[in-house]
RNA sequence: GGGCCGUUAGCUCAAUUAGGCAGAGCACCUGACUCUUAAUCAGUAGGUUGAAGGUUCGAUUCCUUCACGGCCCA
């Protein structure tokens, strides 16, 4: 396990010394007054008022160092920002001065002291005392060149935080980016709720759930895949705006666009149609853009985004005839339709072309050829009944539902749509696609009654919602990959 | 699952033309230095070249398998 290094050696023997000489490594009664943002933010208002006796107690890491014999300049950080303080050995004494030559870049440092500017003007900390903080025992990466193996980053992301700051900017942003979406909603009246992650049947989407066992109660838990059924389960409780920011969890592939658990923010709200929540979404992306990226329009991997205005809405068959050529005469020849898919470079499983029905086709190839020209905001509406289980049937059209998806930068980002409240038109929907269930599939063929039971007790016509948040905080943080937006994403281990 | 690329000192990277003693910068260690900020100067040390096998007198380099990762595709 532990690898010998000669670096990491020598700290032990230099903590063991320090030990020995009665310096604690990890005490913790060093008091904070100041963060070192709290200094900058003094200098800033009253640079030229600052008392020369006024007293800080500052901590921080320790990143940086440059020796003078007596005396050395050292740079330290801490959650707020960076810091030079100068320690010299006729202000601490010899004493502290020889622990501080005992430091190292890494190590954790209380200093108390006044503020001056050096020679070329920079404020600094000239420290009175010193005090180690916490000991660092394993070095930092290289000061200049800092860590880049993405695999370490990723692994280590405590390192990746350390040494880039513009890795911990990101997840600052990500964080508020989470912040402004509970404001945004709680400012709408909705409601933030918690429901199971630990499902006994997953439900709400199309995917291969994660499957565990609870001891006691002796039966089979799957990691839910949506929050889906139980969210609607509150709107028929009477909670009319609900909404839940939490994690899901799909036993599927890796990439850059996918991890096993992932971020999803859903909410519903009775009495609205998937109209109200185009627009909703509309103004909600606008404000985050603002607010995240400081403009509603952006730039995503060199491409430009633009948030402002009124998105795009057009519907799914519109955009396939328009983006992906398909002739309408097609809509209907299941065969036809197969071979121009073909044609386009689009492939089917062999099974798949015998259960696939005519809406499976048709959006088999949007995702295809459309999804990725979906650049600019865009809502795709007018789904296949048999594509969306869960949505409310067109009034006009049958065959088709009340539902959209919004898409950018190719990608899909959200899927909203009226929810189907009338229970048993939704069993039937259950039934058909229970029929349709690969066999051999390790999620239980059964039907969530239960979600029946609670529509047949009544819900109010109710809009619903679903947005990846990784894949909004990849866009507004311009990252290309999922990873870079998950602070721990899912890695295979290694062996020693 | 497939294709391409990568894995060398704590970190960032060289060294593979056509196989011939594995190197640098920073970090570490020793010494000098009380205004530096990629400090400077002098010196020392640091390696199972991801793993296993093969070819060869000799492999970081060529071959095979495997592990992990990145990008692209499914």
């Amino acid at each position: 396990m532990s690898q010998k290094n000669d670096v990491i050696e020598t700290r032990r023997e230099k903590n063991q010394l320090l030990t020995e000489s009665g310096v604690a490594l990890f005490p913790n009664d060093f008091k904070v007054t100041h963060t070192i943002g709290d200094i900058k933010q003094l200098l800033e208002n009253e640079s030229g008022e600052i008392e020369a006796d006024a007293s800080f107690s500052v901590a921080g890491r320790i990143m940086a160092v440059n020796r003078f014999g007596k005396s050395a300049f050292i740079r330290f950080r801490d959650r707020s920002g960076q810091l030079q303080a100068y320690i010299r050995t006729d202000k601490v004494g010899e004493d502290a001065y020889a622990l501080f030559k005992k430091m190292d870049i890494g190590d954790f440092a209380g200093m108390t002291g006044t503020l001056f500017q050096t020679k070329t003007g920079e404020w600094s900390l000239l420290a009175n005392s010193l005090k180690l903080v916490a000991k660092a025992t394993r070095p930092l990466p290289e000061k200049f060149h800092g860590l880049k193996d993405p695999e370490k980053r990723y692994r280590q992301r405590y390192l990746d935080l350390i040494m880039n700051a513009d890795v911990r900017e990101l997840f600052v942003k990500r964080s508020r980016l989470v912040q402004a979406i509970r404001m945004f909603l709680a400012d709408r009246d909705f409601l933030e709720v918690e429901t199971p992650m630990m499902q006994p049947l997953p439900g709400g989407a199309d995917a291969k759930p994660f499957k565990t066992y609870h001891n006691s109660l002796g039966m089979d838990l799957f990691l839910r895949i949506a929050p889906e059924l139980y969210l609607k389960r509150l709107v028929a409780g009477g909670f009319e705006r609900v909404f839940e920011i939490n994690r899901s969890f799909r036993n599927e592939g890796i990439s850059t666009q996918h991890n096993p658990e992932f971020t999803m923010l859903e909410f519903y709200q009775a009495y609205a149609t998937y109209e109200d929540l185009m627009n909703l979404t509309e103004a909600m992306f606008q404000s985050l853009a603002l607010n995240i990226t400081g403009a509603m329009d952006f730039e995503y991997q060199g491409e430009a985004i633009r948030f402002s205005g009124t998105w795009q809405r057009i519907t799914l068959l519109e955009s396939l005839e328009k983006i992906a050529g398909v002739d309408p005469a097609l809509f209907n020849q299941k065969q036809e339709l197969i071979n121009f898919a073909l044609e386009k470079g689009v492939s089917f499983g062999a099974r798949d072309m015998d259960t696939m029905g005519i809406g499976k086709i048709l959006t088999k190839i949007f995702d295809v050829l459309v999804e990725p020209e979906l650049i600019q905001p865009t809502f795709i509406t007018g789904y296949p009944v048999e594509v969306s289980p869960l949505s409310r049937r067109n009034r006009e059209n049958p065959d088709l539902t009340d539902r959209f998806e919004l898409f950018i930068a190719g990608r899909e980002i959200a899927n909203g749509f009226s929810e189907l409240n009338d229970p048993e038109d939704q069993k039937n929907r259950f039934l058909n696609q229970l029929e349709n269930k690969e066999a051999g599939d390790e999620t239980p063929q059964i039907i969530d009654e239960d979600y029946i039971r609670a529509l047949e007790y009544g819900m109010p016509p109710t809009a619903g919602e679903g947005i990846g948040i990784d894949r909004l905080a990849m866009l507004l943080t311009d990252s290309a990959s999922i990873r870079d937006v998950i602070l721990f994403p899912h890695m295979k281990p290694v062996e020693n």
